[in-house]
RNA sequence: GGGCGAGUGGCGGAAUUGGUAUACGCGUUUGACUUAAAAUCAAAUGGUCUUAUCGACCUUGCGGGUUCAAGUCCCGCCUCGCCCACCA
């Protein structure tokens, strides 16, 4: 019996595979399409177990959908340009053209060794002029619909990439390829560049993403990105001078609440409005403030700021309020300044208490009781009462009062008179309600809340806005002759949880708990209080209604603000594709014409970064110097380089023409097999994935491609990490490594197989040593079983043994099609090998030969293919194919075999589990009862009760209730 | 601070609409084969009690609830992970 060796059989269907081109895929058939794939790999060193999760993945899909008949493509390419690449050339010193060409031939080796079922014959590099080309071509594209222009910005700057960076390149502070513990935060530095208008997109990106078949926390990642806010401009004038603030905010509702407004320290209007008093400290303020980096900024736990000495107007109730600069407000987003609301917004409240700043609450919280909803026949009157939390001189209890004839418990409360503090009424109704006089402590206490309740007695819908009063009593003596309407109210004294339990609805409990300090006094939504005219528009209406007012002064208008910025695409490296701009001295910016690309990159030897902020094509003056296309005269090329991000949200359309000359591609190929339908990686949840989705929606603009929608499903996978929970590194050296694993006589089937079991592809895995040697174990299972088959005599096996065959291949079969359809890889080889032991378990003694059991063993084979392509193209081939089994050898599914004329029911007592009983299918209660009642340890339970309720649920289970 | 998600054996993880909790694998134990080991095959494997057989009871982070029936639904708490993070 020949043993399993994937050392020999591995390489030899490698050879196979190549030579017969059987994953070439034909992008003119006419069976329906197919593509799946992984982000691509940037070579930058070996191939590392994560590529080998990520990459598997796909030709999973990919293999899965082949076998199905499917014109499959699972395309290969190199994201060869950009930092990685260039730093690698920098560290082994080599040019980074050098580099590639040493790398990508390794890395195919090492696909070639994965099992990976790529179509070599239409591999791409964004790195050869062929394909950057068309690169620079996209630049040109957007800078002649006005997509791409060229500002002078702040931006990251990373002192070892000497480059600038974009946001999401930094991460925690650092560079994203220089995040180690010892590298330095990046700083920034002003620099002229090139600008992508993403934002011009931003509306129907983010409208898109909810029929996007992606990985939620991706979508939602994007959402955030985009980050849109719906609000409004306000416009305040400075007092005295001249001037006028606009700020954004999301909350015009709070605008009666506005008690300072705030400036960030970037803002030209500082130094306008700050006064001769000031000047020194706003002067210190700003340099400090801007000398920081945004890092510093955020990592400041306190927030801290100046007083300018002007006075800004609110347009809604001419307020004199005081205007502050201070860096918790963000110059780049909005307007850099904001109206600063410090009952309503958490920071500006931090801000307020630190400077002793005005709170004003414009907000009551609404509390509507259930019990009495609003009649909407009856008329609405609000009124302003106090609610007293009456607390007892010695025992932790507080007053509830009943009403004479009344039904509800509450705490003691009324009206506040004209003229009256709350603290005033309180003191009123209590010695009144209560005769009690003897207090040792009373508190106001906020917020204010709206308490909505149905008014039986006056018939009235009533909107009580809550002072609470809190109320500690020094002794239980009592006025009698003041205690005028004692006889009215029950008083009782309850604990907390007494209190609690007695009422909780018009917002009672929260009057507890504003009065015993246990509530944030930061209230969001509610009814306007404290707003003139506006006071009980809800806040949700009132933001409308106080814009539109502000509208005919000018004072305001309707605002959306995203917090996605435009894409800055140049870079001051030399590893990337040129920017196709010449500069004029006398015409100015000039594209190049299209029938000049490429601009070639030229191969330097000295490539590294100028350091003064430009790429070293800045140095190679004769490729630097070239004549104006307008002009003819002399004029120099611009040296940024695009981004490499452009390289790579464009690729997968060219994967469908990758040779095309005359066109980035034909739009009839690609509109056939757009959009990719399965796309996969473990990384870039914004900036790829939203700038694919960018450039696919400005091909569909200029009317490239149909499908605005490069991916119609992303499957956001989990990395596998270090058995102790780190994540594998190059500087560690804790990373397995595919090869080595592959070498050491394991296989590539069994690495795959391994990597797609550990755990939900979602989820990531911990790499465990044992993975490996368990999956090869059973492929081992699978390949001695077929050997045993192979060397079995013809008998036929008998129409029991047939019926389990074809219902355990059924079985298999449906639960494998669910499972890789949803991308549950892991139930779905557990599915396999609970396959494979139903058919160790039916062979008893030994195997017999015979269609049944051929169709069986093949079905697992080829269940087995997507993960474990080689043995599985072995054994079809041992199993008597001549055709590869990776070509529509899908098993079909006979779901009769599933339908089984005897079902085993569960009989329970009680609810418990008490015994199972078999009976012919969709048999009826009476049957299913008889048979149950029959069973020994059944009727133990049963005893001689009588069964007060039986619920049945068809062919599964009995429930007997005694 | 905000948002999202998750807590199931010694471990990774299974469990359609609520319907036999712990599939599949790893690990462990025992046995077969072997001079021996590896490999392979066979069997066992949540816990407690028990005459160690029959069996009973308990068990999906903790506490309550709904239901004939809860890992699954509802309420409260605890813990962990991920993403975003002064975006007004």
């Amino acid at each position: 019996m020949k043993r399993y060796s994937p050392k020999e059989i591995e390489p030899k269907w490698q050879e196979i595979w190549d030579e017969t081109n059987v994953y070439t895929s034909d992008l003119g058939s006419d069976k329906t399409k197919y593509i799946a794939m992984s982000m691509f790999n940037y070579p930058s060193g070996n191939l590392h177990i994560g590529h080998a999760m990520n990459f598997t993945i796909s030709d999973v899909k990919a293999r899965y959908k082949r076998q199905q008949g499917y014109e499959s493509y699972h395309p290969v390419g190199w994201d060869s340009f950009g930092l990685p690449a260039e730093n690698r050339a920098i560290k082994v010193g080599m040019s980074p053209q050098e580099s590639m060409a040493q790398l990508i031939p390794d890395y195919r080796k090492a696909y070639k060794a994965m099992g990976w079922s790529n179509d070599w014959s239409k591999e791409i590099s964004t790195h050869s002029p062929e394909y950057y080309k068309w690169t620079q071509w996209i630049f040109s594209e957007m800078f002649r619909n006005n997509l791409a222009y060229q500002d002078v910005r702040m931006q990251w700057w990373c002192t070892k990439c000497q480059t600038v960076l974009a946001n999401e390149q930094v991460i925690d502070g650092k560079c994203w390829r220089h995040d180690g513990k010892d590298d330095p935060i990046v700083e920034k530095k002003e620099v002229k560049q090139w600008f992508f208008k993403i934002t011009e997109y931003a509306d129907e990106l983010l409208e898109a993403i909810d029929d996007l078949d992606w990985t939620e926390s991706v979508k939602l990642a994007q959402k955030n990105w985009i980050g849109k806010s719906v609000g409004a401009e306000i416009t305040f004038k400075v007092d005295d001078l001249d001037e006028q603030i606009t700020v954004f905010t999301t909350r015009a509702d709070t605008l009666f609440g506005a008690t300072f407004l705030v400036v960030a320290p970037e803002c030209d209007i500082v130094s306008k409005i700050t006064s001769e008093s000031q000047k020194k400290f706003v002067e210190d303020y700003v340099k400090s403030a801007t000398k920081k980096t945004e890092i510093e900024r955020q990592a400041a736990k306190e927030k801290t700021g100046v007083f300018t000495g002007s006075y800004a107007i609110n347009p809604i109730n001419d307020e004199k309020i005081p205007i502050w600069v201070a860096d918790y407000v963000l110059s780049g987003y909005g307007t850099g300044a904001i109206m600063a609301v410090p009952a309503h917004d958490d920071r500006d409240n931090e801000f307020a208490k630190k400077y002793d700043l005005p709170i004003k609450q414009v907000v009551a919280e609404r509390f509507v009781d259930n019990t009495s909803l609003h009649r909407s026949d009856k008329e609405l009157v609000s009124r302003n009462v106090v609610t007293c939390i009456i607390k007892h001189p010695e025992k932790e209890e507080y007053i509830i009062a009943l009403p004479k004839g009344g039904v509800n418990w509450s705490p003691l409360m009324g009206g506040i008179d004209e003229g009256e503090s709350a603290s005033e009424t309180a003191k009123r109704e209590l010695i009144e309600e209560t005769g009690y006089f003897d207090i040792a402590n009373i508190k106001e206490c906020g917020p204010i809340i709206a308490s909505e309740f149905f008014a039986k007695h006056k018939d009235v819908n009533r909107i009580a806005y809550c002072q609470v009063v809190y109320i500690e009593l020094k002794s239980l003596q009592v006025d009698e002759e003041k205690a005028i309407d004692k006889d009215e109210q029950e008083i009782k004294w309850v604990s907390e949880n007494e209190y609690r339990s007695h009422r909780d609805s018009g917002g009672m409990n929260e009057v507890l708990d504003i009065a015993l300090g246990n509530r944030n006094e930061i209230t969001n939504e509610g009814r306007l209080i404290n707003s003139a005219d506006f006071n009980g528009v809800l806040s949700s209406d009132a933001r409308e209604k106080i814009v539109s007012k502000l509208l005919n002064q000018n004072a305001a208008k309707e605002k959306v603000n995203y917090k996605m910025r435009d894409w800055s695409v140049s870079r001051q490296r030399y590893w990337g594709a040129p920017i196709p701009i010449v500069n004029c001295d006398k015409c100015g910016v000039v594209l190049v014409p299209d029938e000049q690309l490429p601009v070639i990159l030229p191969e330097l030897t000295d490539f590294k970064p100028s350091g003064d902020g430009r790429s070293a094509l800045a140095r190679a003056t004769d490729w630097l110097k070239t004549t104006c296309p307008d002009c003819g005269g002399e004029a120099e090329r611009e040296t940024d380089t695009l981004d490499t991000y452009i390289c790579s949200s464009w690729y997968m359309f060219r994967y469908f023409d990758p040779f095309n000359k005359d066109k980035i591609f034909d739009s009839k190929i690609v509109n056939k097999w757009a959009p990719i339908d399965f796309y996969n990686g473990g990384d870039h949840a914004t900036a790829h994935l939203l700038y694919a989705r960018f450039i696919a929606r400005f091909f569909t603009k200029i009317g490239l491609v149909d499908n605005p929608e490069p991916f119609k499903q992303m499957l956001f996978n989990g990395k596998v990490v270090a058995s102790d929970g780190q994540n594998f590194s190059k500087t560690l050296g804790n990373g397995p490594d595919p090869l080595s694993i592959i070498d050491q006589g394991y296989g590539a089937d069994a690495l795959r197989t391994y990597l797609m079991f550990a755990a939900p592809l979602e989820l990531g895995s911990r790499w465990d040593p044992q993975g490996v040697p368990g999956a090869h174990r059973f492929l081992v299972r699978l390949w001695n079983l077929v050997q045993e088959y192979l060397d079995a005599s013809e008998s036929d096996p008998g129409d029991k043994l047939k019926a389990d065959l074809a219902r355990s291949s059924a079985a298999m079969i449906k639960k494998v099609d669910e499972d890789l359809e949803g991308n549950r890889y892991n139930t779905a080889i557990a599915a396999i090998m609970a396959g494979l032991n139903d058919l160790y378990k039916l062979k008893n003694d030994k195997f017999v030969k015979s269609d049944e059991w051929q169709r069986a063993i093949e079905a697992v084979v080829s269940c087995v293919a997507p993960f474990a392509p080689h043995i599985a193209d072995e054994l079809w081939q041992q199993l008597g194919h001549s055709n590869s089994i990776h070509k529509d050898s899908w098993p079909k599914l006979d779901i009769s075999a599933l339908v089984q004329t005897e079902v085993k029911i569960v009989v329970q007592v009680n609810g418990k589990v008490r015994s199972t009983v078999m009976v012919p299918a969709d048999s009826d209660e009476l049957v299913v009862t008889e048979a149950a009642k029959a069973d020994e340890k059944v009727s133990l339970f049963l005893k001689n009760e009588q069964i007060k309720k039986t619920i049945m649920v068809p062919n599964k289970l009995i429930n007997f209730v005694i």
